[in-house]
DNA sequence: TTTCCGATGTACT
DNA sequence: GTACATCGGAAAA
């Protein structure tokens, strides 16, 4: 599970989560798709700090995208969230995806789960091992969940680079993965 | 349903 | 200038 702790408009508890139903997994300098492959950058630089570390940079120059550093500090490896299945606040996420017409619609892509949750620019960064939700305190964090029943792998999506390594991992046949299905499994 | 394409920040040639 | 870990609207089928 993928949560977002915050307030409101009018200062009231806020919470959003869902079920983490898609990931891909980034390498560092060995990894010609990862943005780690070339090194640190000012955009990049939360992929190299030790795992538990948000990496939220923008895609195409209008979508957020969020990872979780996955490695030692200075390695560059991270996790890419590529699809939620919503729990949690589904209205507030509705209310943040208005596009989206079904369920499977506010967090199956990871320009589409950062919208549904609100993460964006000011979290890239944020540990997701911080202490408990507080009053006043924004906190992301992810917890686990019960085992699948069935992983599938597949090539990752949108790559040009070290396209042959089956680094995208589903729950399969969950409605909520990202399109395309077909590569997986 | 599938295919095509525009939007546009950041990094690189 | 080009490429890119994307999305959604429009057109085609």
């Amino acid at each position: 599970m993928l949560w977002v702790h915050d307030l409101d408009a009018e200062g009231r508890p806020l919470v959003l989560a869902g079920r983490i139903v898609e990931t891909e997994a980034y390498g560092g300098s060995d990894d010609p798709a990862s943005h780690a492959h070339r090194g640190r950058t000012p955009r990049n630089g939360a992929m190299f700090e030790r795992a538990g570390a948000l990496y939220v940079y923008r895609s195409y120059g209008i979508h957020w995208c969020a990872n979780v550093a996955a490695g030692p500090a200075g390695e560059g490896t991270a996790v890419l969230f590529r699809a939620i299945e919503p729990l949690v606040g589904i209205d507030a996420q509705r209310e943040r995806r208005p596009k989206a017409r079904r369920d499977s619609d506010l967090g199956s892509g990871p320009g589409k789960l950062c919208a549904a949750l609100g993460l964006d620019g000011a979290d890239d960064g944020r540990r997701l091992d911080a202490a408990p939700p507080g009053e006043l305190t924004r906190v992301v964090r992810v917890t686990a969940g019960e085992e699948p029943e069935r992983l599938v792998r597949g090539p990752r999506v949108g790559i040009s680079k070290a396209v042959d390594r089956p680094w995208r991992f589903a729950i399969a046949g969950n409605p909520h993965v990202s399109s395309p299905r077909r590569t997986l499994g």
